[in-house]
DNA sequence: ACGGAAATGTAGAATGGTCTACGTAGAACG
DNA sequence: CGTTCTACGTAGACCATTCTACATTTCCGT
């Protein structure tokens, strides 16, 4: 099992294998790529060479003209509560296969994001799995042109050059509306993204429209929306300046755990009592949430599964299709003391 | 800025960027590297070229005689709450220079971590930052002399191939200790990571250390160490009992956050006064210990800081430097309402 | 104006695999 | 027993770059 020091300081070739085997360099080939025209017998001694040398292929040579059985993921940013699930996914899905995975960080920064893409394209990976992508439906076509892709986390239901995975975020946003009108509760108000161009497809839109449809069909209104600013600092601001409204509703939906919890913070400040006072559904359900002082009721996206679909999506899309898929896992509420 | 299409689908090489520049191949590859021997003009030329036709060289290619300019990134795991800085920080480094990197995920699992390392080898990385690596001395080594290397988190003063970069752990339990004693507590013990073998250079060690040291300094007894299982559930059962004991001691340091957060949870589950019934120090300072509810007492280690100093000492390393370097941030007790 | 050094550019091998085309041996078939 | 087919294996081109020589030009000081 463990790494054999190289003889030489040289790197062990394919070449090696072949010479110690006492068979042709293509052989080797084959019997790497499980490819076609192997004996049983032929398959057995290249092995036993591999192991025997500790032999192992060199990724950027194979890029040169056939696969690197490398995924890339590239995520939004690293400290988003919904990822570590996405990827747990993700990996228990590559496992069995002969696939490895490599991570980039967007940092939320299209520019970032989109270099990162290159970069992977550039890394000759096999295919992409992007999570949460910032970038407009027009560059993430272009790039699906060049790589197989797939969308976690991003709505772009008519895509036909990708695959897009997603929580049902309209129905998740409707799901948080009726638990708190379960509750009582009719004045409710939900916080969303800052508002950015080019988000027709983002989740947080899908998440206002299910918003709107549920204050609708409950009939409590039209349903406002306010938006805090991104930047830190501000978004504490806006938030306390909210609270501190004295026709400040009783209850709040937040687009995402991670500012629901600023929320709830600054409320606590406050000096408010939850639910009492405030009432706040997040979106995401992140462990934070789960903890007994905390106890912030969320939208669980069941991330996993959301992982391990998009996986199965890529690789069949690797080995040749080309007819995109548009799935959807349905979102689920849970309830704890914030409400 | 934004990339142009390929013209017939074929991806543009460096071949096409020599021809429409008039010059050979050889004197394109010279200016992508900034190689000596180019003339301004030459350089210029070049580069209209190359942003004409949208060029993009190819890191697999790269990589079979030369550097890819990639620096590969191996976390432990994607939810400790320490890496999202370690990791910032790295990348502000990063940025100026024309180095990209790619993260990998150990999943705290030997075996996985060390295949991510080989499989970053096997892709040619021009180096490795590994973040808090389970894996023992002897395996680190191997690999630092295959690749040039650092390690953050990891305490290894003595090796030779590769540098490390540590918050000084012992310092920081002692400060934790300290900021205990100064508000008056004598009955306190540390909750430290399970026992493995091949620990006696991790973080927690050296922590349990510094916490004994400080009792001993302090001459409030020889410093009794607690262990919690690692696996989910087993956790919190044993922090659920360490917490209905009759003798239990009013005060305990947590070896980290994420532990921490849980008896904090526990304690406030059994109904506890925090810090009147118990007292609690973590370690890492995550972003959930600054909340309000939540306030957590916490140790900072300054992982940005981390991350920049580990990306310099790469990329000197990277330069040819084979000296070892092992260098300490100081950290510091951030104090909050546990205490 | 001359000769050596420095600056600039080029040709072609090298890198470590994969893939296409093809040769060969044995099996099946008539 | 000859023919065809199939399974197995091989030779050699190829991928996109870097790097090592080397050739050519320019620059200077004398």
């Amino acid at each position: 099992m463990a790494t054999p020091e190289s003889p030489k300081g040289t790197r062990i070739t394919i070449r090696h294998v072949a010479a110690d085997s006492g068979v042709s360099v293509a052989a080797v080939s084959k019997v790497l790529r499980n490819a076609y025209g192997v004996s049983e017998a032929l398959r057995m001694n290249v092995q036993a060479s591999i192991e025997k040398l500790g032999y192992r292929p060199s990724v950027a040579a194979r890029g040169m003209r056939g696969q690197t059985y490398t995924v890339g993921i590239l995520l939004v940013n690293i400290d988003n509560p919904f990822l570590p699930q996405v990827i747990d996914g993700i990996h228990d899905k590559l496992a069995p296969s002969n696939y490895k995975s490599m991570l980039g960080i967007g940092r939320a920064r299209l520019k970032l994001e989109s270099e990162m893409v290159l970069s992977m394209i550039d890394n000759r990976m096999d295919g992409l799995i992007l999570v949460a992508p910032m970038m407009p439906e027009k560059l993430l076509a272009r790039f699906a042109r060049q790589i197989p892709m797939v969308v976690i986390g991003h709505h772009e239901p008519t895509a036909a050059d990708f695959d897009t995975i997603n929580s049902d975020d309209r129905r998740g946003a409707m799901l948080a509306v009726q638990a708190l009108y379960d509750r009582g509760y009719r004045d409710i108000v939900m916080f969303s993204q800052e508002y950015m161009k080019d988000q027709q497809h983002q989740v947080a839109t899908l998440r206002e429209q299910g918003f709107r449809q549920a204050m609708q069909d409950l009939g409590i209104g039209p349903g406002i929306i306010l938006r805090a600013p991104e930047d830190e600092g501000a978004d504490v601001e806006a938030f306390r300046a909210f609270l501190a409204r004295p026709d400040r509703p009783r209850a709040v939906f937040v687009w995402s755990d991670l500012h629901a919890l600023i929320l709830l913070d600054q409320a606590h400040k406050a000096g408010l009592r939850v639910p009492e006072d405030l009432a706040i559904v997040g979106y995401d359900n992140s462990p934070v949430a789960g903890m007994s002082m905390v106890g912030l009721s969320s939208v669980e996206q069941h991330g996993r599964q959301l992982g391990g679909m998009a996986t199965e999506a890529l690789l069949s899309r690797i080995e040749g299709r080309k007819t995109p898929k548009h799935l959807y896992v349905t979102p689920e509420v849970i309830a704890r003391s914030s409400v």
